[in-house]
DNA sequence: GCGCAAACGTACCGTACGGTACGGTACTTG
DNA sequence: CAAGTACCGTACCGTACGGTACGTTTGCGC
């Protein structure tokens, strides 16, 4: 759909190579790790370069965090659901996914990135990967769950907050461990997905 | 040898107030402004005494962070409730209180400290802030869970997962936004407790 | 083949930080 | 009062980083 022709974020291929060794050195030893020679070395390119690319190193964060950002867009939900076991299936999927992406390593990486940068400064990058990331798959769970109510399997005031209660019900405070350092265990996704979807469609199902 | 010992309590009046000046540093301007040289200067203390006292500038992280959990240790509830109406009132309670504390600036500070540590590194301060931080608020509202079951006021299978419900349904993910530098709303927590706990009461109450 | 722009590699600069050393000072202890 | 201890203030060292400058190389249009 968008062309790549949207100049505020055209890339070349040669700088998404560069943004792409940032992001890995980022993964691997955090914001101390992605340094601007560390980052020359490790992506053959001169720190000459990488300066007149992204400015200085606040605009080579905040073009990571939009490198990333504009791997992990999702396509749109095909729109044909209807009943009620399909409905559970559609939020089981979107709880693994959810999990999965946030526990994932250049999630997590760029959200310490993000909160790091939060202190003292004006919270730049954090409101970046707020509304390059989350807002992006709030609004589509948003769509479906008001669709869902549209077809009377669902009953709520606001698709914002009953969003939130999946939310909450789907992450916990497990989000904050992973960015404290606990392993994020990949087996554990499943069974947590059934029981938070379980518990929002005792909420809210009809 | 190196450090000073871990050793908890072990700190003079003195050292308690380069601790509080340096969380001050901290809450400020994050962790770039807690320097040896700038809390040398904020505390009226020498270099070197720093270094004799904590080791080193982990070991002076460590302090810090056990020293805000040192303040924040709250008394044991009262274990005397027992009609409906009054577990709610408790659990309205620890959800405010709850909200109001992730949303402080200490925790937020140290939080956003442990998280930028905790890539590369071993997540020690991770660790440590876990261990004496949520921990300890856990353990004491799983009491007040299992108590209300042992009443027949709720119904669960495990305190543990209970909880964790209750922390998504009261959090969501307000802490991480506050964590990426939104500004807690604190007239908010109120209503925010209330639909919570209704919620949670909903899914385990009896 | 020629010229030109882009980019590479490297050397360089100023600064700021972690950590150490040292002289001076106040306060205790015999 | 003398010896000792704990601490302050400051100066200092090595290093590493962000950012700049410059000579060299590469690739592409003509």
């Amino acid at each position: 759909m968008s062309a790549p022709a949207t100049d505020s974020t055209a890339y070349s291929p040669r700088q998404n190579d560069v943004l792409d060794s940032a992001l890995r050195l980022l993964v691997e030893g955090g914001e101390k790790a992605l340094t601007t020679a560390g980052l020359a070395r490790a992506a053959n390119c001169s720190k000459e370069s990488l300066y007149k690319w992204f400015g200085d190193r606040d605009g080579l964060l905040s073009a990571v965090i939009e490198f990333q950002a504009r791997k992990v867009r999702v396509p749109a939900e095909a729109e044909g659901l209807l009943n009620a076991a399909e409905l559970r299936q559609r939020l089981e999927e979107f709880a693994r996914e959810l999990l999965a992406v946030l526990a994932s390593d250049a999630s997590l990486a760029l959200n310490r990135l993000a909160i790091g940068q939060a202190s003292g400064e004006g919270a730049r990058l954090g409101r970046l990967l707020q509304e390059r990331g989350r807002r992006g798959i709030g609004r589509r769970i948003e769509a479906l769950l008001e669709a869902a109510r549209d077809a009377g399997l669902l009953a709520f005031d606001e698709a914002g907050e009953a969003y939130a209660t999946l939310y909450g019900l789907i992450v916990t405070d497990q989000h904050l461990r992973w960015l404290l350092g606990e392993k994020p265990d990949a087996a554990s996704f499943g069974p947590r997905a059934e029981k938070a979807v379980a518990a929002f469609l005792r909420l809210h199902g009809i």
